[in-house]
Parts: C-alpha cells; sequence; structure tokens
RNA sequence: GCCGCCGUAGCUCAGUGGAUAGAGCGCCGGUCUUCGAAACCGGGCGUCGCGGGUUCGAGUCCUGCCGGCGGCACCA
C-alpha cells in the first residue's frame, strides 16, 4: 500500500520543515482500514507511536503529519482525530474510476507485483501412493494450492510440487497385499501379509490386473504388483486432487536422491562440520533409556541438532544401515534450494513439526540459509455428523476418504469449508452445515452473487443493452461502499501472502458477497423506473463486480458458475 | 513430565498493539407484478478460559495457572 510511504514522506517532510523534531522514522508505518467507516477508509495511529520519539503530544504530530501529507490522486481528504489519529478519505472520483480499472484488467484483476516475478515453490499433499487420499491431505492440499494461487496474484513464477516415497516397507507391504489380492481374484488361496492393507481398493486393482493380464501374473514376484499398485493408486490419487481443482507441476521421488548420491553426499557433508557422530545411544541419554537398550545394541549414526538448539539429538542413520526420513529429507530440501527458487513453502501436518524443525536445522548445519524455506503447520479436520465427532485414523483404517467427502457435499464446498479456517485451528468439518444447499450454505452465498451478476448481463445482451460509455459519477452511496469493497482484494491478497494465512481469502469472499446482495436488491439495472444514463453507469458496476467475484472464486480454486 | 497449537456470542470461527470486539449458522418476525428469494429487512447474544505484568493503549505481547488436541521412535 503506498499509503504508508506516504504517511512516511510526510513525517520526513515535517521534520525537514522544522514541525517535528529530529527522531529515526520507522521504516514501515502502520496504516489499516478504519474500523469506522464514517471517518474515512483507512486510519493511521502512527501518531500516537511517535509521541515517545518526538516528545510531542499525539495529536500535534499528526497535525503536522498532515499538514505535510503529499498530495496524491487517491486521498480525498485526510483528518486528524483525537486522540492522534489520521484518518484517511478517498477521494470519491478516483473511487469510481476504479470500476474501469478492474474491467479492464479483467482476469488479471488485483495482481500484484510483490514476488516481482520470483521463483517460489510449494510442496503439499506429497502422500505415499499407499491408499485414497483422507481428509487430512485434503486439508493438505487446499491450503497448499491456494496458498499457490495467492503467491501467483501477488507476482511469483510458482510450481507445485508432490513429494513422495516408493520404495520404502509401506510400499513392500502394499505389492505384497496387491499380489495376494489378484491371487484370490484367480481363486488360488491367497493371504494378505501381516500388516497387509485390508482396503477394498487393492482388490478392485487386483480385479482390473485379471481383467488386463488375465493369468499371466501369477508368478511374478511382489515388486511387479508393486509397480502396478503404485501406477494404480497414483492415477487415483491425481484423479481425485483434480476433482479439487489441484494439479502439480512436478512429482518428486525421494528414490531419485539415492540414485544420484546426493543422500550419501549430505551425511558427509554434515560430517565434515562436525555435526555427526556414531554411537549406541544419543549424548545425554537418560539412566532410564540406557537402561533399555538391549546388550548388543548396534552403532546408529547422529545428528546433533542440539548443537542448534534442539533438545535432543536426532539419528540419520539406522543401526540397520539404512537412514532415517531425515537424512533424505534434509537432502530433498537442499536440492529445492539448489533449484534456485526464492521461496519454499511446505505445507504439513501439526504432528510433523520436529520434522520441519529438523530439516531447518539440517539446512542450517550445512550453510545454507533456511531462510526462504516457509513451512505452514495445520492442525487435524474432525468429521462433524448429527454432532457426532469422528476423528480421523489411518492406523485404525478408520477414515473418511476425500473422494466420499467430495462425493457427498461437492468440491466447492469442500474446498471452501475447509478453506475458512486458520490452519493453525482444528477444523470441524460440519458435514450437515456443507451438505445444506440453501442461504445457510455461505459456498452458495457467494458464489450466487456471481450467478446474479451472469443473470443481469444475459437480460441485458438480450434486451440489446449495453454499458459503454458509462458516466459512474452518477454511482450511489451502496454501489460507491461496494466499490471500496473490491478495493480491499489486493491487501488482502497481500497479508494472505505476507502471513502464509490463505484462510484470509474465504473470509473476504463473504465479506464481499454480504457486500453485494443488500446491493442488488436495491440497485437495478434492468428497470422501468432507472433511467438509461443511470442504468449504464450500475451495468458498468456489475460488470466490474463480475470481474471480482470470478477472481476471487477462482483464488480459492472454486468455480464461478453463471447459474445454479 | 517437556514441547507445540487452541480457548472470543448458544454452535463453528474471524480478529495486522489502537477508537464502541465481529461474521456465518441457529432462533423470532416481516418482504417476491419488472435483472434469479440459494436473496433482502428488522430483532440479541460477550467476565475475549483465569490471575499477574509490559504499554499512553492488550482479545492481540510477556509470565504463571486451568482445560482441549497433538507431538515427544533407530515410523514417515
Amino acid at each position: 500500500m503506498q499509503l504508508a510511504a506516504l504517511l512516511r514522506q510526510a513525517i520526513l517532510a515535517a521534520q525537514h520543515a522544522d514541525a517535528l523534531p529530529p527522531f529515526d522514522v520507522p521504516q514501515r508505518v502502520p496504516v489499516q482500514r478504519s474500523n469506522k467507516p464514517e471517518l474515512g477508509e483507512y486510519a493511521s495511529p502512527v501518531a500516537m507511536q511517535l509521541a515517545k520519539l518526538a516528545r510531542r503530544k499525539p495529536l500535534e504530530i499528526a497535525q503536522a503529519i498532515a499538514d505535510h501529507m503529499p498530495p496524491a490522486e487517491f486521498i480525498g481528504e485526510l483528518v486528524v482525530a483525537p486522540p492522534g489519529f489520521l484518518n484517511i478519505r478517498l477521494d470519491e472520483n478516483w473511487l469510481t474510476q476504479q470500476v474501469e480499472t478492474i474491467i479492464a484488467a479483467g482476469a488479471d484483476a488485483f495482481t500484484l507485483s510483490l514476488g516481482q516475478g520470483q521463483r517460489a515453490q510449494v510442496e503439499c499433499v506429497s502422500a505415499n501412493p499407499t491408499g485414497p487420499l483422507t481428509v487430512g491431505h485434503t486439508r493438505n492440499g487446499i491450503i497448499g494450492s491456494t496458498m499457490a494461487n495467492i503467491l501467483r496474484a501477488v507476482g511469483y513464477d510458482v510450481e507445485m510440487e508432490y513429494y513422495f516415497n516408493n520404495a520404502g516397507r509401506q510400499m513392500r507391504v502394499l505389492g505384497q497385499s496387491l499380489q495376494a489380492r489378484y491371487l484370490q481374484a484367480l481363486g488360488v488361496e491367497a493371504s494378505l501379509p501381516e500388516d497387509g492393507y485390508q482396503g477394498d481398493y487393492l482388490a478392485e486393482i487386483a480385479r482390473e490386473l485379471v481383467a488386463k493380464y488375465g493369468e499371466s501374473l501369477r508368478d511374478e514376484p511382489w515388486e511387479r504388483f508393486k509397480t502396478e499398485a503404485e501406477a494404480a493408486m497414483f492415477a487415483w490419487i491425481k484423479r481425485s486432487l483434480a476433482a479439487i481443482n489441484i494439479t502439480f507441476d512436478v512429482f518428486f521421488n525421494e528414490n531419485s536422491l539415492y540414485e544420484n548420491g546426493s543422500v550419501w553426499r549430505t551425511l558427509e557433508q554434515l560430517e565434515e562440520r562436525g555435526y555427526v557422530y556414531r554411537a549406541v545411544l544419543r549424548e545425554g541419554a537418560s539412566e532410564e533409556e540406557r537402561a533399555k537398550l538391549s546388550p548388543d545394541a548396534k552403532e546408529a549414526v547422529w545428528f546433533r541438532t542440539t548443537k542448534l538448539g534442539d533438545e535432543e539429538d536426532r539419528v540419520l542413520v539406522k543401526s540397520s544401515g539404512e537412514p532415517t526420513y531425515v537424512l533424505p529429507d534434509i537432502a530433498y530440501h537442499v536440492n529445492k534450494l539448489e533449484r534456485g527458487f526464492d521461496l519454499l513453502v511446505n505445507v504439513l501436518g501439526a504432528d510433523h513439526i520436529v520434522e520441519a524443525q529438523t530439516v531447518r536445522r539440517g539446512l542450517q548445519a550445512l550453510g545454507y540459509d533456511p531462510e526462504p524455506l516457509h513451512v505452514i503447520l495445520y492442525q487435524f479436520v474432525t468429521l462433524i455428523e448429527g454432532g457426532e465427532q469422528r476423528k480421523m485414523s489411518t492406523r485404525r483404517g478408520e477414515f473418511v476418504t476425500q473422494d466420499e467427502l467430495v462425493a457427498d457435499v461437492g468440491a466447492d464446498v469442500v474446498r471452501y469449508f475447509i478453506l475458512a479456517r486458520s490452519p493453525s485451528s482444528h477444523l470441524e468439518f460440519d458435514l450437515d452445515a456443507a451438505r445444506e444447499q440453501s442461504n445457510e450454505n455461505p459456498v452458495y452465498y457467494i458464489q450466487n452473487a456471481h450467478v446474479r451478476c451472469a443473470g443481469i448481463f444475459r437480460q441485458a445482451e438480450a434486451r440489446g443493452f449495453d454499458d459503454a460509455d458509462a458516466d459512474l459519477s452518477l454511482l450511489g452511496v451502496r454501489e460507491r461502499d461496494f466499490i471500496r469493497k473490491m478495493l480491499e482484494l489486493p491487501e488482502v491478497l497481500a497479508q494472505a501472502y505476507e502471513e502464509f494465512a490463505p484462510h484470509k481469502l474465504a473470509f473476504y469472499a463473504l465479506e464481499l458477497a454480504r457486500q453485494f446482495h443488500p446491493m442488488y436488491d436495491e440497485v437495478r439495472v434492468l428497470h422501468s423506473e432507472v433511467s438509461p444514463e443511470l442504468a449504464r453507469a450500475r451495468l458498468r458496476l456489475y460488470r466490474a463486480a463480475r470481474i471480482v467475484f470470478r477472481r476471487v472464486l477462482e483464488l480459492m480454486g472454486m468455480s464461478a458458475p453463471d447459474v445454479m
């Protein structure tokens, strides 16, 4: 917002003119949306904050700033109010003219340049292909993909990435489970391995294999079935994600980090920098841990994270010689940084917090600046139905899949309900509310605003009416208030970006619709009592409104229907 | 026990250290002869978990309790 910059200039100018004593002017001058709209759109409490520095009364400081404010076309009025607020009102002509600015920008309306074309990567979902996506993954993907949309809108070049592991024990069990299902489908006696995957989906894939290959896979090793299972699972996962508007640019296989040697190279580098030791037990282990140790326990390789503020050191390589997830994870993030991204966003469930910290410490230990890496941690999802809670637990095989949820309430509702919560809050997904297809459901309330705009244009077109050469000064209070609301979008975007808070978009969308519907009722376009000039101006406004609703819905990954 | 997140209206939740704390839902009552009523209009709801502290100013920052959830693996 350039208002903050102007206020800063005004402070400097006031000092220059001896209207204010010399002091260091803060880089960031606070400006906020006024919560008293009758006093103007924006308010700044800066004078009160400077009172101590300047050793003057806040009111005097505010007045000095106001007196030296550089002129700007969008500022209509700047008023000082006790105890020291600076209230700024937008210029009315500038305001109505923004309708044209929005229409001219069209689908790119309110695109910002904060990212300056820098490269950002959003890594999210990253579920291993062992089963269908659950609602936990859904929250992950919705936060990630919306964040990606926001980053694009503020001027980043964005890539979506999905990280997966198709090599571990889980995948072997998956392959063996499918093998058993395949043999069963052929009528051969076979049982699932211990800890095998119970889900019906493997039996289904097995039937498809029979249809495709007949009995020819009968003597194939489990590895063959792992490959088949993985392909089927990924096809499924991609289909599920596409259904809620999530697509990826890159699927990154953890295994490639082993193949190109970077996992072991990472270990060597950590060792060279003195962050590694080999021991049966971590340094500083308690007596209790010592006592639990079996006498023939072998050495593991440890990462001395305590040197970087951790409570205890972490294992890099198990005594079996196999790395834990920590080592490839660090190698992976080194890889991300080496690919030249300026910003790395990683969406993780709250239970992965230690993992996030350890990766960060790994990068630090290797001499990288972890600053570009930002992790969005989100809390768990609970489904509520009939007032009862169901907790998600993959371990107990008691989970609701994303597909079930989407089939139940629809993709747009899933996206909105999940987005409309701060990631740091536990999410209670109320199925009964989500199923509601009426004004009780904010999703339809928002989308209906777009539908109503589309309706106006259908009618206008049918009557051969257009909005060329509209005189926007004819717009009334309701319309102007709505324009004010539309103009908040860039601020919402900037804030959602800076705070990694995609949910702000959802709340804004509801507020915008809340401002729209009363206007729609009152401000008619194609009505016998509305003069053609006025109708043109209003139609022009609805054209901008339609653009903004479409823009907001698309940023949230939702559809902007013309009819419902 | 230690660490993290959360605690704001009946419910689900917003709330960048600033002015009189908000929204949706729920509840009650009204409104369709003209662009879609999935809408509009009116009605009330608060010890911001509790106690200290910092500040000109605290729901917001610090601290101690209380409660809910999660994490404390040679699983990922």
